[in-house]
DNA sequence: CTATTTTATGTCAACGTTTACCGATTCTCG
DNA sequence: CGAGAATCGGTAAACGTTGACATAAAATAG
């Protein structure tokens, strides 16, 4: 920038008074034809900031992480922030490794998903350091930090309820895992129904699985072989339940004339299976949205203004193709 | 740090000299209980880097986006660099927008997949700015910057001649979104097989879809509503292939009795789908590591070392359940 | 046409680190 | 024990930007 000092292209380029119309009009001229940029990391040292945002998850399927990023990415979209993916494995088993990690990676705020999100340990570390977070979907410590809920447990209710009311009674159950906290929550849903239904679950047909699809595959086939069989299978998510029917299949069972199968989270394969799962949508997308505009809310100092800090979103449960009444 | 200069802890912390041992063993005790992290936006300041690299791709089914972003994770492992996600739509648009976007994030090097990896406008931008880049599977331009290659040529062959050597003859193909620049490598393939064979390719039977499940069930439908009926159908990912056996399914057609399909990439549909599809194992995750790899061997000045700039991958060839000899 | 305000531009310091350099202390060896 | 080398600690400057403040120029008021 010839002939001018970096104090007024700085003040052209960011809109601030005491630059004449024509000086601000050529600074900017000539940044765009160059491509110029102000280099972050000299405005990230004087702000305090670094225009980072830190999204951790735990190798769940897929389709959840990606609605996970572009639900965070869509409210980021202006590009005033970025987005920095951190998963990060048995967090359960270290959480102070994973805070480290975070807080050596120079983020101005993070958004957690499960398990992460109910790390009491992590928190305590994260406001520690005076790290702001956002959890989606946690389970406990509901007034830590932003949070943005979906009542698992009424949701798990919704498609448990679903099934017994088909008439189903011997209902096989696959759960997620255990370290999850959305796994007990689904779980104490499909209590609750149960219970509503006058109906009691038979421990002997829960089985724990770990959200993927080959330990789903197995849980099912040992659902399967006991007898009396399931005339139904309740799964904690949709990659489950799709082996779940896969599993049924290799046993020459039809889903759903031998078997009901339902699932949870309405990720793709719940739509690419066949048949098509009766699932639970959850809104991903959505809640990482919220918790993204509410993290940075916060970091913009506005978080005040935008009201309480939770915030719940809705659940639904979308009958398809994987559920009927039983056979008998 | 109480009675110690800012001076002697950075040396202390990294391990330079003129550090007396008493003092590095306890300004390392120190900031180890502190959780103390040196500032990295005056570490990038200095050192004209920011550790953040970044990792483009256009809204392609969710677990090619998961792979390529954990295989950059594998390689980034050690904490040093930091990876910020930034999808982009229709860059074929605009590239210039995408170029802007990617400066000014203010990243060490960029990972583009398809279809940026092809916009020659695009590099033109980051060589301009020296931002150094790596190229995932890139169809044109072979030379420029970092390339990680798979002979998508050679793998289309190896699906289509699959299929011909069953004895299919009418093969419906489902193209992806010509802008992707493995469209035209996998469809030049399919060429080579059908020529291979003494087979000639219908261009009736030939439609175009996006990589996307809906568009790719529209087309398989417009395929089956033609007379004579395909007997086989190659699609170019396996979200179109999967929507193509429900198609099928929708006219009562069973697959692969009445239709064979095959898809590609290997991704987690074509292992949830039933039947499970025939595909090409596409070693996304390796690919996105090397690439990951040689661009941060190129930013630590490492390149020379690691030889030559472009590498190929092997692709594999998947027979599953899809796909048997036509019934005539 | 001067006094006063408003507007435009420039200077200095600071953000937290590292590199380059310098002085002081301790060690080594003749 | 003294000369040189090695070790240890510190100071100044720099990275590129912005906030606080000062000064110069232009506009306005009296």
């Amino acid at each position: 920038m010839a002939g001018v000092t970096p104090k007024t292209v700085s003040r052209a380029l960011n809109d601030a008074p005491h630059v004449s119309k024509a000086v601000r009009q050529k600074v900017k001229e000539t940044a765009a034809e160059l491509d110029y940029h102000p280099n972050l990391a000299a405005q990230s040292l004087i702000a305090r900031r670094s225009y980072l945002i830190g999204l951790t998850y735990e190798r769940p399927s897929p389709s959840y992480v990606v609605d996970l990023q572009n639900g965070a990415l869509g409210r980021l979209e202006d590009g005033r922030y970025r987005l920095v993916v951190l998963p990060f494995n048995h967090v359960a088993s270290r959480p102070e490794e994973l805070g480290r990690l975070l807080l050596r990676a120079g983020l101005d705020g993070i958004l957690l998903a499960p398990p992460a999100c109910d790390q009491p340990a992590l928190l305590d570390m994260l406001e520690r350091h005076k790290l702001p977070y956002g959890r989606i979907t946690p389970h406990s410590e509901l007034d830590r930090g932003i949070v943005v809920t979906m009542d698992e447990a009424a949701a798990g209710q919704a498609v448990a309820a679903h099934l017994l009311s088909l008439g189903h009674r011997r209902i096989g159950i696959i759960l997620g895992d255990p370290s999850h906290a959305a796994s007990l929550g689904r779980m104490e849903g499909y209590r609750r129904a149960f219970g509503d239904a006058g109906a009691a679950i038979d421990e002997r047909l829960v089985v724990t699985g770990d959200f993927t699809y080959d330990v789903g595959y197995r849980a099912a086939r040992e659902l399967l072989a006991q007898s009396p069989r399931p005339t139904a299978i309740l799964a904690q998510n949709d990659d489950m339940a799709a082996a779940a029917i896969a599993a049924a299949r290799d046993l020459g069972l039809a889903v759903p004339g031998d078997l009901s199968v339902a699932g949870f989270d309405n990720s793709e394969v719940s739509r690419t299976a066949w048949p098509q799962l009766t699932t639970v949508n959850q809104p991903v997308r959505q809640m990482a949205w919220d918790a993204a505009d509410r993290l940075i809310a916060a970091l913009d100092g506005k978080s005040d203004v935008s009201g309480s800090r939770r915030r719940d979103h809705a659940h639904e449960l979308l009958v398809r193709a994987s559920t009927a009444p039983p056979a008998n």
